[in-house]
DNA sequence: CTCTACATGAGGTACGTACCTCAAGGCAAG
DNA sequence: CTTGCCTTGAGGTACGTACCTCATGTAGAG
């Protein structure tokens, strides 16, 4: 059997109710005093009952993901994702939800950080850009201890907050090793598209795609990054215009998560059968233009699995503990027709 | 807040007494106040609180997984993971243990099995191979009220048991698409290395490897299987043999979970960068020969979330709950140079 | 020496459920 | 009408922890 607070206790030589001072950190007791139970805490590998001490302060944990306002396919599946982990995890007491606010007015998204009471929410979890009134309002979240997870995207990394996805970098890196190797020893041009350049995975994509190219495959040529702003006339223009300039296009990379539109337009202009294609994110499109041989082949990060580490994440957080980052790792998932 | 037994008694108009014998299926109720219980619980959506009912009954989930004894890379990386899930679920009064059994012996495995008690364990992750005494072992486990889950290998996926791992059909297919794509025009011949093909995994393996070559790339030509038996000498051998005997060997699919004998002869014979060479499954060895360019790709599974996964289908059937099939399906993962 | 502030102990209640005992009521067979 | 079984209710204790109050002890300042 676990030993109780009653074994520590006793095995510290003071009473139950000190054991609980020290605990929660309450004042009032010598740091000597303070010194003993850790001791007997690690002496006896006690470990807080954690199903009771939720049950005792009746708590429940309340986690919200912060997501996009605008829809596209993959937003909908992490809202899939999202619903799918509350529901298997009200067994735990674990409530989760999605809200959804304009991500790129950093002003919205610092109002509803700073809305946020600890009473209310335990942890959030957010995929927005980065900005520095976000930053602030990150930073007074922390501060009334309600824990932070990045999302999938936005923050950069250096901070010390948790983040929950995929290197982008890497990912970049793993499309133009696919790109190069499937279109072999032939030379020619790779089209590069996007929604933007703004954000930091779309750079940090290009970076590693362009270092693999030019050190791995120098035959191969890298032209400048189309962004389409997710306007479809404006990309459809773009496309076509690239594909009329560059004859000896052989390959194209779609970086952004919402790759429909792109994809569509490069089918009319040159016909995907041409091309070497790769896109990101497994959504309904992007499953069938797999099927079809539209696309050679996918990157993509497991969205289930993202949206159960961040709720990992931040339980452990709030229970003082360290995650288990090997567990907590997105990987960088290659889809081809044979492993959807 | 969450509806409790007490808020069930009083809308469904009965004691708290009655209310505890219908949710914990005691005798003498009637069958028309049963009825009365059941439609107030999904009147107002009582959800049983698994904390404190653990709690009350001051229980602790128990879940064994059988490994084979014999000791390769893949095993110690599977029982790295499940120390690791071992310990990050001591909060939720889950405690996991492997253990090492001659799997090959069905007769070691069923009187294992057998003497398994529901009072001591609450659920069995098994990853050994088929056999009537280990299938008959297993159906008076859940007779016994212990579940049982098909751990990445092993049972037919027919019966009725829940099974975590991947579709080894599709991950041989997925190694023959990525052979043939990395190959590209040319023409030749691909040598396929398994411990042995007695097993139904490697069957499977191969037989969707064939299929993709046959119709997707029928300029290549894939050799029989080599059976290596783990044996270091034969396995020798036979490659040599085989080296020797196709000059126009250009490509080879290693099958088996312990990659590295294999690999090391075919590099001594022929040299890995005149092949395109996938293997299967994670290890430190694999990692190496990828970061080497001794590899090309490898196929693999997360064996971490493997083995969460079946944790959380023991622990949902012992509390009657269906499992999430989404989030327990095992991905089959391409690994490359870039995305380790 | 007394007074005070601080340190600790003792004991209670609560959380939501499980499991136990005993009493009371109803209903049917004799 | 009585007997006995079946059904239901009432109430208690326990699980391990949180949080509260009150009493007691102790050491240092004045």
């Amino acid at each position: 059997m676990r030993p109780t607070t009653k074994d520590l206790a006793k095995e510290a030589g003071v009473s139950l109710a000190t054991v609980d001072r020290v605990l929660n950190g309450r004042p009032g007791v010598k740091l000597k005093t303070v010194t003993i139970v850790n001791e007997a805490i690690e002496k006896i590998g006690f470990v807080r009952n954690i199903q009771a001490a939720n049950l005792a302060r009746s708590k429940n944990y309340k986690f919200q993901f912060i997501l996009p306002l605008s829809g596209g396919a993959f937003r909908n599946e992490l809202i899939k994702r999202i619903e799918e982990a509350n529901l298997s995890l009200i067994a735990d007491a674990i409530l989760v939800e999605a809200i959804h606010i304009d991500v790129n007015d950093p002003h919205t998204v610092a109002n509803h950080l700073a809305s946020l009471k600890s009473n209310m929410i335990d942890g959030v979890a957010i995929m927005v850009p980065e900005a520095p009134q976000v930053r602030d309002a990150i930073a007074r979240l922390t501060e009334r201890s309600i824990e932070v997870v990045q999302f999938l995207s936005g923050q950069p990394k250096v901070s010390e907050l948790d983040f929950v996805g995929i290197d982008n970098h890497a990912a970049g890196a793993t499309a133009a090793s696919l790109v190069g190797r499937f279109l072999s020893p032939s030379k020619g041009k790779i089209m590069i598209v996007s929604d933007s350049m703004q954000s930091r995975d779309a750079l940090e994509r290009r970076l590693g795609f362009d270092e693999v190219i030019r050190t791995e495959f120098p035959n191969l040529d890298v032209l400048p990054s189309l962004e389409t702003y997710g306007i479809e006339k404006r990309t459809k223009h773009i496309i076509q215009q690239c594909v009329e300039n560059n004859p000896d296009l052989c390959a194209a990379y779609v970086m952004s998560s919402e790759a429909e539109q792109s994809i569509v337009e490069l089918d009319k202009s040159i016909g995907t059968d041409r091309l070497v294609l790769v896109a990101h994110e497994r959504t309904a499109f992007t499953e069938r233009a797999l099927q079809n041989n539209q696309i050679d082949a996918i990157i993509a990060q497991n969205t289930g699995h993202a949206v159960r580490s961040a709720i990992r994440i931040m339980k452990a957080r709030c229970e003082q503990r360290e995650p288990f980052t090997s567990q907590e790792t997105i990987r960088i998932e290659i889809l081809l027709k044979q492993n959807l």
